[in-house]
DNA sequence: ATTATCTATAGATCTATAGATAATGC
DNA sequence: ATTATCTATAGATCTATAGATAATGC
């Protein structure tokens, strides 16, 4: 999803039929930021291999040249979105120096930024059926160390409570369902543009965070004094 | 999902091809039954009415004799499975003697346990893209009002904090999310059956009322009031 | 020679309809 | 006569492959 290509003009390979392309994503970002947006309006399977291409600026077929199979397309997206997050994670669990409330509050306010702020909501395509399959193992054992990460720091904290998996999910849940949920309904019957819901990205991040260490248990004094802290973590 | 046939032999029409019913459900309960197992376990769009309607024991096109189409189907699980929540919502705020937050913990450890019980997660089903369709308003305005409720019981228990929309959302989301992480981890590579996650129902729900309670800004004590009162609210 | 694209299409579905049929009910 | 089911199929896809083509690079 970075790649630029070098030249705009004096392009190798067939011409498209229509016309080139105006966007300065390459031909294969084109294509995952065609499909992330389509994925998320639409479903994954209700999207044809067509619509995909096609508002990619290419013809349905071209597209494998660059995908060899639909669920390529979803598994690529699915890891550039939990990646991140993954990094922050682990970065955040080795400074063993700083509060840990603080550092889950920037990883959860983190985490939420970047959901939210997509053109496209790809975590609400994270507990879909198809990501079930094998070709997802990749994502989902990703997404695993992510909650693993999350349920560490979330141990830090309140190491006495019980129901720790429990909590954990809960807390996870609440990060991507809660976000899906502002999306959605900023979406509305609105126009489908931009990150939804009329809140700022940094606000649903910030109101995320205040609510996962809520659920973790600190009072409204430990909550500001994490907020702050955790500000400078990011 | 509850109506039964009276006579189980002396069945009017055709015999089925592949046998006789073993269920007591009715034909159409049959087909709700089935379909809810299939869209929950391989999703809407990649569920065919072929595999719903054989696992229910008719042919593909006897299905019809039902549904007028396939999106019936989906519309009507989802609205039976709002409904109950929505009904017990109404109840709830009705019952303004009794504590809020009493109140909150019963909604959503019913909700949750009601999302968490099922053969079917139809709690994951929520946000498919596909739900944003014209046939799918009545769910959709179903779950708006049931959402309105968790806001109204939120203001009486904390009604000066700011974010008061925002923070409602995250409370939806975390209730459904937390659900349908919980059961999906559950599941995991284990074989189906069963609400997932080695956790009883009732423990889900009681774990997700605790947390709704928390990001409602509760403390231990009123928490711990408010499911005892709750318990005797449902 | 290499590349990115194109056109064309095989083969496999999938939804929904039309119309027949095998029961019971009267 | 009414009902629940069946068989058969039209028409509309959809994914992925095969092979051609129109650029640049050397």
């Amino acid at each position: 999803m970075v790649a630029q290509h070098p030249r705009p003009s004096a392009r190798v390979g067939r011409p498209r039929a229509l016309g080139p392309s105006e966007s300065q994503l390459s031909p294969r970002d084109e294509v995952l930021a065609a499909a992330a947006e389509l994925f998320t309006e639409n479903g994954y399977a209700a999207t044809t291999t067509r619509a995909v291409a096609e508002r990619a600026g290419l013809r349905q077929a071209s597209m494998y040249h660059y995908f060899a199979r639909k669920e390529d397309i979803l598994a690529t997206l699915l890891e550039s979105t939990v990646e991140p997050s993954l990094q922050l994670a682990t970065a955040l669990l080795a400074r063993s120096e700083a509060d840990p409330a603080a550092r889950l509050w920037a990883l959860a306010a983190a985490d939420a930024a970047l959901l939210h702020r997509g053109l496209y909501n790809l975590g609400a395509l994270y507990q879909l059926p198809e990501v079930r399959g094998e070709r997802f193992a990749g994502f989902r054992g990703a997404r695993a160390e992510l909650r693993a990460a999350y349920g560490e720091l979330l141990h830090l904290i309140a190491p006495d409570e019980p129901g720790r998996e429990l909590r954990c999910d809960l807390l996870l849940g609440l990060v991507e369902g809660g976000v899906a949920v502002v999306r959605d309904r900023g979406r509305g019957n609105g126009d489908g543009d931009g990150a939804g819901g009329g809140y700022g990205t940094a606000e649903v991040g910030a109101a995320v965070a205040d609510a996962v260490l809520r659920l973790a248990g600190c009072d409204r004094a430990a909550r500001e004094a994490a907020a702050l802290a955790g500000r400078e973590l990011a």
